[in-house]
DNA sequence: AGATTGATCCAT
DNA sequence: TGGATCAATCTG
């Protein structure tokens, strides 16, 4: 149907990226069904030294695909209730991510994974696997094309912590 | 505004 | 090994 975004999309700088994402649709398959959403608001999470990321406290058994290769998956549990999905971005060895806040009618990051069924019997088949349709979780092209008009810009969400870190305008969305 | 909830990480 | 922290969401 679409064009699957491989490596060589996600190799690229993050806010290239994140605004390039919107409009695409993240597909999930189980079995022969299909979920399907168009991305519709991002975050990106840039650097080892942006405090607001994971990565900014260095390379360990979660955050390791960070710093992995583009294209593959980062999934996180917070608060013991939610899951949180990324996808990788840039070179390895450099840590970045983009965090899917909403597809379609889907608002928040943690409810995007519990409508994509991305919970505790599923995250580990998707977490640092790379975003193809074996992996069951991929991300298409559809053509689409939002205009520039469209993308609004502001600050992360969550992430008061994070000093001069935090007013970074690193959210996308569509109006 | 407050409760929820448990993996993760780092300082003891 | 313990405890603070947390890229969120729900309920009131």
């Amino acid at each position: 149907m679409g064009k699957i975004l491989s490596g060589k999309f996600f190799d690229r700088p993050t806010l290239t990226v994140a605004e390039d994402i919107l409009g695409t649709f993240l597909i999930r398959k189980i079995g022969r069904k299909k979920i399907e959403g168009m991305i519709t608001e991002v975050e990106a999470y840039i650097g080892p030294e942006d405090k607001a990321s994971h990565a900014s406290r260095g390379k360990t058994k979660r955050t390791e695909v960070m710093f992995g290769k583009p294209g593959h998956w980062y999934v996180y549990m917070i608060y013991g209730m939610y899951y949180c999905i990324n996808i990788v971005t840039e070179k390895e060895d450099y840590p970045a991510a983009i965090l899917i806040r909403a597809c379609d009618q889907v608002k928040g990051p943690g409810r995007v994974c519990k409508y994509f069924k991305i919970n505790g019997s599923t995250w580990l088949t998707i977490n640092k696997k790379p975003a193809d349709k074996k992996t069951g979780l991929w991300i298409e092209d559809r053509g689409i094309k939002i205009k520039p008009a469209r993308i609004l810009r502001g600050k992360r969400i969550g992430v008061d912590y994070a000093g001069r870190w935090k007013d970074k305008k690193w959210r996308f969305y569509l109006r």
